[in-house]
DNA sequence: CGCTGATATGTAGTTTTATTACTTAATTAA
DNA sequence: TTAATTAAGTAATAAAACTACATATCAGCG
């Protein structure tokens, strides 16, 4: 069953199992769904190289009551839609060309992750994260960045959270972990061997391990707890970026639901932390 | 004239300067636009007790073709504004609630972003970044995480990216500042009073000053070029989220933008790095 | 107060668009 | 090769939208 919910990726799933004529439909309106949406449905025809009953039949395969509630349909998903088509950057786009598809790649990004959050893990994730004596997170290249957000996130909830870079650090902390530490491992592939190696150290203490990282992996494989993020690089093919934008989000999603699970009592607490941020600032206090 | 792109902003804004049917029409339209999305001209006529040919003329006035336009266009609005309602995490929200919300206001703050990309200052940061001869990323608290993941992507380019956290190191750099040296300071708020220091003493040598900051703050009046990030962190109540988000896809812009004024021949020097990567890595080989 | 011009709204007919019922073509299996 | 089944197209019907025109409403002015 498809439970996705954008029409555009509904079609091209459905691409296989399409016989000819409703493969013509799909693939004239997947050439140009924008402009299926402002035709009739003698012009899609006619694009297609199609009739007009088959057009409708192919409106109706996809739950739609007819061909104007197809072109709804089709409308709803090209705003969310249009998005999603992440374009990787060319070397002659302009600069009111790139700018705006490396957002769009973001957001198509998020919209991904956001269809497959792995709800049970996040769960089971707060559940370490909520009752964790001490938090480290660790992440290397790239993910050392993540973890350093991840740090500064945790710290106002009162947990000793600590990022760290230095594999050496890393090592040290992990083989004199205990009971109530929580190491969180961020790294894309789930194959880098340093942050393996230590992962591997710390699932031989009383502590538990969780990652973020890509499913299957060697990190995935021994840790406690996955956050799954299958995120294609395709769009990043030089520069991881998409990718370390989830992992962040997701670093969120986990933050406040340790907040939300310690309820209003953590309430004043942050708004005392945000206070004492006010003290190094100038001009106008903020809201 | 009206730049917003809701149409349903567009009509209740409207509303005073319409006539007696077009009122009507209005409000039929604004008391349940779903709904409107779905029926016939004829229906929704004599929902909005009016003739067929005054919703026609109706729809004519918000600029569309005709009324199978227009409703094309409220179902596109219908989504959008879904999108752009960043709503704050309640108290009460489920693990299969405020992970989605989560996701949702990021995405809405990207929305935004997108919206009010400031190309001009961006292709001048551009300009500066290409020809640096080092370049220097300046944050504190959540805003250091991001100048870390800046250095990363700007190392790539064989360029002495380099980030630094601490206040006293980044003093120091500011004072030695000389021709060639770019200092990029990040700051959401654009007055925490330490890095408006570093950055007036960054702007006294020959080094060019840049920011990624609030308009209108002490910060950006400082510096030679400003890329203005006004996102409201409204949602963000005790934790700031959404602000870094945009504040690393804008370098992402950034770092894209010197890669590709750079063109071609830098090609081969990302694919030399991402290569030397893979040696970290176990398991089979990244396509 | 009523007339005139302008604007607003509705009616009816025309045109466009979509759907249905039916026919023909293609494909598959016996 | 043929019968059955599915796929695709034709043409007629129905629905929807639009246009031209007629009537009504209203404002300003004699």
């Amino acid at each position: 069953m498809n439970t996705d919910s954008n029409l555009l990726t509904q079609i091209s799933a459905a691409l296989p199992t399409l016989n000819k004529s409703e493969t013509k439909v799909a693939d004239a309106i997947l050439r140009n769904p924008e402009a299926a949406t402002r035709s009739s449905i003698a012009v899609l025809a006619t694009d297609a190289g199609v009739s007009e009953p088959s057009v409708n039949r192919f409106c109706k395969r996809f739950g739609a009551s007819g061909f104007p509630d197809f072109k709804l349909r089709l409308a709803r998903s090209l705003v969310a839609g249009v998005k999603y088509m992440s374009r990787a950057v060319e070397l002659d786009d302009g600069i009111d060309v790139y700018p705006k598809k490396l957002f769009d790649n973001t957001i198509a990004a998020l919209l991904l992750a956001k269809e497959h959050l792995p709800i049970a893990a996040l769960d089971r994730a707060v559940d370490y994260l909520a009752q964790a004596r001490r938090i480290y997170f660790f992440g290397l290249g790239t993910s050392a960045a993540v973890a350093a957000d991840a740090e500064h996130k945790f710290f106002r909830f009162n947990v000793p959270a600590m990022a760290y870079t230095d594999p050496l650090m890393q090592r040290m902390l992990a083989a004199g972990a205990g009971v109530g530490d929580v190491f969180c491992f961020i790294s894309h592939t789930g194959r880098t061997q340093p942050i393996v190696d230590v992962a591997e150290l710390a699932k031989q203490s009383e502590a538990a391990v969780m990652a973020i990282t890509a499913p299957h992996s060697p990190l995935a494989a021994l840790s406690h707890c996955v956050i799954e993020t299958s995120v294609s690089e395709d769009t990043d093919a030089y520069l991881p970026m998409t990718s370390r934008i989830v992992q962040l989000v997701l670093l969120d999603v986990l933050a406040t639901g340790v907040a939300l699970r310690r309820g209003e009592r953590l309430l004043p607490h942050l708004a005392r932390i945000k206070d004492s941020l006010k003290a190094t600032r100038s001009g106008e206090a903020s809201s």
